[in-house]
RNA sequence: GGCCCCAUCGUCUAACGGUUAGGACGAGAGCUUUUCAAGCUCUAAACCGGGGUUCGAUUCCCCGUGGGGUCACCA
């Protein structure tokens, strides 16, 4: 077989959205998987919706994504007017097009449009088998808006054509283009690429997932603080799984769901591409990113969020923010706003939140604080861990009651609702402020 | 509406004629070192309907029904 080539080809109307995403990602890792190579091109004959801002924001998500991919000569539609005329000037020529009716932008030039032979065309999709169209009804459609300016079909068949495209990877919703870019690339005399129309990613409403349901910018999952691999991973299950060992019952590989990049590119292939949309999942999404974000190093995790907000983060706080947070922006907002406020020097409460949910007095309460302290003071301040806080007052506590001591002493020192447990907090905060932090409650009570 | 495509828990999905229809997200319950989170255990939850084919259909075929896509001098 011939080298695979596949691409990627949008159109800088708007900004990189999670469906181009998939779409770049299948055609990436179908060539990957296979030796070959996925081109970039930016289909921007219309001149009046492309914009530049545009084209540098897909680079620049994929680029984030970490999407490699090649570039032709000239990736850009609208300067490859040339290569369009070397092809549209014979089929005019040899009359399989022709100029008709003058353009409606007052440029009298005549539109082109393609004889159609009004035939039936079929051809064979990898995902969805055989596929037929009676071209008929399509007419001589418009393939140029004059002899300079082809229109999307004729662009698109004449580059693939040229960059030497095999297979097209792409969303079912082009699944009724290809009978109209079948008939040109043959009258072309191109030979034809395979086609295999993706199933469309849908919003909760099964409707094509777009702006109006909300999020579907990359940027947007990126300020939302997504981690790229987890967007990858997630999406690329979106229509496709590395499906299991009909032998066994496990199904061991159905069963993964948490693949890097190249792990999906070793077992990507096309049959498994589905033939349903399937409907797009933020919490499920959350929880792939939480799962990529577990699995960094710390210091890479530090790394990561220190990106993200733009200010570096204690190392001794990673672990707890690795646990706690599904997303970076989840982590930046906890440290930024209340809920890691006992990290701060003083912090501030209700007297009442200490007894709140120690079910029990005020003057219990005071008691077993008092006690913790106590136990407390006999740790070396370099040996102030997590293990042993807790060794010093769990049976206490455990005697006492959890609850009577634990609760208090937890609010001491986050004087929050919600935290971390006490023992963490305390070797968080150090044993100096751990203790004046108990000593303030007293005081409070 | 014409044409085309599709159809397993709420959602993502496994199964390629024979299974107690499996897993994951989410939900509910419980456990754990109080709270929250995490973790662990458990529970509820699906083969769209009707005909065939077959010893046997979630699986193959047909017809319904439902959903989606597309019908530009946009891509």
């Amino acid at each position: 077989m011939s080298k695979v080539i596949t691409r990627f080809p949008p159109s800088p109307t708007g900004f990189l959205h999670i469906g181009s995403v998939r779409t770049a990602l299948f055609n990436y890792l179908f060539a990957k998987h296979n030796g070959g190579v996925m081109f970039l091109r930016f289909e921007d004959t219309d001149k009046e919706r492309s914009k530049k801002e545009f084209e540098a924001d897909i680079l620049e998500g994929l680029h984030w994504l970490g999407i490699s991919y090649n570039l032709p000569d000239e990736p850009h539609q609208s300067r490859r007017t040339e290569i369009y005329k070397k092809h549209l000037v014979p089929l005019v020529e040899r009359g399989l097009a022709y100029e008709a009716e003058p353009a409606n932008d007052n440029s009298g030039k005549k539109v082109v449009r393609f004889k159609n032979p009004n035939k039936t065309v079929t051809f064979v999709d990898l995902v969805r088998g055989e596929v037929s169209f009676d071209t008929t009804e399509l007419g001589d459609f418009v393939i140029a808006r004059n002899m300079n300016e082809p229109l999307y079909h004729l662009a698109v068949v004449i580059d693939d054509h040229e960059m030497g495209v095999t297979h097209i990877l792409r969303g079912e919703d082009h699944i009724s283009n290809t009978q109209r870019q079948i008939l040109i690339s043959e009258a072309l005399g191109f030979a034809r690429p395979e086609y295999a129309h993706i199933p469309l990613i849908l919003a909760p409403d099964k409707s094509k997932l777009s702006k109006r349901h909300g999020a579907v910018s990359v940027n947007e999952y990126r300020a939302e603080g997504y981690l790229p691999e987890a967007l990858l991973n997630y999406v690329a299950l979106l229509g496709w799984n590395p499906g299991g060992d009909p032998s066994r019952r496990g199904q061991a590989e159905a069963e993964r769901e948490i693949f890097t990049l190249d792990e999906l590119a070793q077992t990507f292939t096309v049959d498994r591409i589905h033939k349903g949309g399937a409907i797009f999942d933020t919490e499920k999404l959350k929880w792939f990113n939480h799962e990529h974000l577990k699995k960094l190093s710390d210091e890479e995790y530090a790394r990561r969020l220190q990106d993200f907000m733009g200010k570096p983060c204690a190392m001794n706080l990673v672990p707890l923010l690795k646990e706690r947070a599904q997303t970076l922006k989840e982590a930046a907002d906890a440290l930024g706003g209340g809920e890691y406020a006992f990290l701060e020097d003083t912090i501030t409460y209700e007297a009442t939140l200490l007894t709140q949910g120690a079910k029990t007095d005020a003057e219990t309460v005071k008691k077993h604080l008092m006690k913790v302290s106590e136990l407390l003071q006999p740790i070396d301040t370099p040996n102030f861990m997590k293990e042993t806080v807790q060794e010093a007052v769990f049976a206490y506590a455990t005697a006492e009651g959890r609850a009577h001591v634990l609760w208090p002493m937890r609010v001491a020192l986050s004087g929050k609702e919600k935290s971390p447990d006490p023992f963490t907090l305390a070797a968080l905060i150090g044993k100096e402020k751990t203790i004046r932090r108990i000593e303030e409650a007293l005081r409070k009570l």
